[in-house]
DNA sequence: CTGAAAGCGCTTACAG
DNA sequence: CTGAAAGCGCTTACAG
């Protein structure tokens, strides 16, 4: 009666008096094995509760279905609905994420140790990644996809929704209802989600020979863009703020209407970026960017599987729309 | 040149000139191990991008720090704040997080095939689980910790705030503001969290010879707590509603206030539990009970470790003191 | 269809 | 301090 020890393969083949060879055959679809002998196997095995140990099968050749993904900080609240999809799309691909969570700032020296596992690919959400995590990971063959943005130059797989089409679109729907006095609430700097949106709106403004009054730097939370909003609101004459993204422009919003009282829509719009959830509450009616999570899972599995099947394709980088919802703060 | 190979210690060894069990000792800090030597195996380590294949290693009878999260829905936006932070912690106390997301319904689908892994633990948030998983669990040697809710009778490491106290203490308070007409907004059935918050309203309750006027069915989401609190409020005289949770609670406001005009607090109080993020921001402001996260984590993790460190302690049941925050909703 | 054997990448007594 | 060898739990040619 030994103790603290996994059920193996060997206990079931004792206890079904079968090889060990017979007992990794019965969980094998395909395994040539006749079928009484199969069912005596996966009986025995119910009942002393035992699976095979993945990781060792992954010593064979195996894939191990481990899949690490650095997530980004939850109070980017996409970054949570993104990650609550990603795991839930890889749990029932038969994927296991080991969730890689904090700040950027720590983010490498996360990202590092999990390596340690022999990782069938490693997803990347939004932020960027050192010089050292790109290095190790090709020699360790380990496959790198980015989510969020789009790695010009390099041999990577991405999926990114077209950030400055976004913006653009909608500084022009802004531009059309007649204002004039743009604001950028930006993300953190270096992030090239947040310079791709203000290019946008860059873009359509000259288009219509308008220019930016101002931006104001945010790190993508809602406290940062009541501050944010503020600071801009007060030193400027805005009429239309557009965020980085929805959870500062949520707090944008409150501070707009609660703090400095005013009125939006009508003497002020506020745009966001991603369309989450609290966006299309009542209390918010947000106008915002879809930044469509479906899809962009869709292409993340897809990718996945793809590099899976074939690791030599070459890198695939996907561009996805997004789409202008117009909701009550325009 | 072989393509799709994770580099080994057998490359590094032949690198650097020396056998394999000295790359292993080089990588293990209280090996016997001459210092040139060692510093030469790291630096060619470094060089060709080796790292010690975990799961390798565990199958040395080392641990595997491979730790299972059963997450729980994401919109509940508690669980969502939970698990980040769980997965933060667990990653700076070098523990890998396999994160099993997706609704109640799916969990145990999705957690059986996860325990194919040599997992350290499993961690299951607030969510029942199958009689299936529990013995699979015990047969596999697996560990299991309990966050949100305490499993009587069983043998098992839990953890959970006093969910009936913290209620009772917000009934207690908002009797004393003069409320009479109490209604209630449940979780999902079958859930002990929802069940012992709503036991200690009823306790308060009775002390103040009063009793519940009613309750309506919600699911632990916003969109589920506006449509209990549209049903309850326009079908009986209430002038306290307490919701099982956070996420129900900003429903419910947002329903009695922007949907039914209802004036809150003066004419009805609104409470919810957690005290997530969006509790404190201006536009709620909403009184709560404050469900302390960074205790559990503490207490999850101390547990865990304890729980390693000898397997055959008793088990234990944690109960941590929610603390009632008065906003401006009661 | 089946078992004995080799091997996956590692660690750790064992014998120098 | 060090290398050769055994063994962790598995899978998969190999030879019946």
């Amino acid at each position: 009666m030994q103790r603290n020890r996994r059920v193996t393969a060997t206990d079931v083949a004792e206890a079904a008096g079968v090889s060990r060879s017979a007992v990794s055959r019965a969980f094998a679809p395909n395994a040539y094995l006749d079928g009484e002998k199969r069912k005596l196997i996966l009986t025995t095995a119910l009942k002393l509760g035992y699976r095979p140990n993945a990781l060792a099968a992954s010593l064979q050749g195996k894939r191990s279905n481990l899949v690490a993904v650095a997530a980004g900080g939850m109070n980017n609240l996409y970054n949570a609905e993104f990650t609550a999809k990603l795991v839930a799309r890889l749990n029932a691909a038969g994927k296991w994420p080991i969730v890689i969570g904090g700040s950027e700032a720590v983010l490498d020296d996360a990202i590092l140790p999990a390596l340690s596992y022999p990782l069938d690919a490693l997803i990347v959400r939004g932020s960027s990644l050192s010089a050292q995590v790109f290095e190790d990971c090709a020699k360790l063959n380990i496959p790198l996809i980015f989510a969020g943005r789009i790695l010009k130059g390099a041999q990577v797989d991405c999926v990114s929704c077209h950030n400055s089409n976004g913006t653009a679109a909608a500084a022009r729907h802004l531009i059309a209802r007649g204002r004039r006095k743009f604001g950028f609430i930006s993300g953190p700097a270096g992030l090239s989600s947040s310079s791709d949106r203000l290019e946008g709106i860059r873009c359509a403004l000259r288009e219509a020979g308008l220019s930016l009054i101002a931006e104001a730097p945010c790190n993508y939370t809602y406290e940062g863009g009541r501050d944010a909003a503020t600071s801009l609101l007060t030193q400027y004459d805005i009429d239309a703020l557009i965020c980085a993204n929805d959870a500062s422009a949520l707090g944008a919003l409150s501070a707009a209407r609660y703090e400095l009282d005013r009125d939006v829509p009508n003497d002020l719009s506020i745009v966001g970026f991603d369309d989450i959830a609290q966006a299309s509450w009542p209390e918010y009616n947000l106008t915002t960017l879809r930044n469509p999570l479906d899809q962009t899972m869709d292409e993340i599995l897809r990718l996945l599987q793809a590099r899976l099947d074939d690791p030599d394709r070459p890198a695939e980088q996907v561009l996805i729309a997004p789409q202008l919802i117009t909701r009550k703060t325009d």
